[in-house]
DNA sequence: CTTGACCTTCCCTTGACTGGAAGCCCCATA
DNA sequence: TATGGGGCTTCCAGTCAAGGGAAGGTCAAG
């Protein structure tokens, strides 16, 4: 199999193929002419990779997850506490976004939206807040 | 005012704040000796600035907001819009982020986290799913 | 033989900074 | 007056996970 093949089995663009060999994730061997030549345990390193870059895995994660996929004396735990590390920094990202989405929210109700250069969402940004009783939100 | 009391008084690094020079958000006078010299605009500037980063708006985002407010004339409707096609984004991103925890909290879920090797999450993640009667999630 | 698709490497760019080195500047203390 | 320490300057490199594009080699079809 050429990238090209293999890009399109997997969904990974050629390019972040290539990154990945370049990174040390995938080891794919040479055709005569130069070309990658994939085999069917290539494309299901990068499956395996694709899914786990999906749920928001860092590469170095990925690294580690491959490594442990490939150790057949691994212990589950030690999946799981990286998957449990992971998901506690998923949920603080959702916590920070759902912070902003509601200050936001609440700028964008108090904005009349219209040709007035008045702007309660531009006073907030300058620090003369305009909302009605609402605390600091830092 | 030097680079220092700046930063302190914005809460933005030094580093950052020679960062938004660089890149044209402020323009700060020069002393003499070289040294950035701030009045007390550029501060609330940079107090804007931080508060609209805080807010997850991209820096051309906050050049845009910026810009608008210095406009006496500008229609708060064009703020509007901004920060509710920059809520949108958020909340793509919000909805993404709660896919993975969705997924990933099943797939701990599912993870005995022992001594053994078998793991339903690196099954999961080689395309050999495990969970009971679940869907495909892409 | 030529065209066009595919492949290669290499380097640059992204966003929003952060870190660090090398070198002035300024003030206080010995 | 020396010197020490902190603060300031610029410039360069690195982060993360690729994406863009150039220059050139390879291959199969017409």
């Amino acid at each position: 199999m050429n990238i090209g093949d293999v890009s399109t089995r997997s969904g990974l663009p050629a390019k972040t193929i290539r990154y990945y060999e370049d990174i040390g994730l995938i080891k794919p061997h040479r055709s005569e002419n130069g070309y990658r030549c994939f085999v069917e345990a290539d494309l299901h390193k990068l499956a395996f990779l694709g899914r786990a870059r999906a749920l928001g895995f860092t590469i170095e994660e990925c690294r580690l997850l491959m490594a442990l996929y490939e150790d057949e004396s691994r212990a589950s735990g030690d999946v799981k506490q990286l998957a449990l590390e992971h998901l506690r920094k998923i949920e603080t990202k959702i916590a920070d976004l759902q912070a902003m989405r509601e200050t936001l929210t609440e700028l964008v109700q108090c904005c009349a939206g219209d040709n007035r250069p008045d702007c309660p969402i531009l006073k907030d940004l300058a620090g003369q807040t305009d909302l009605p009783e609402q605390g600091v939100k830092a």
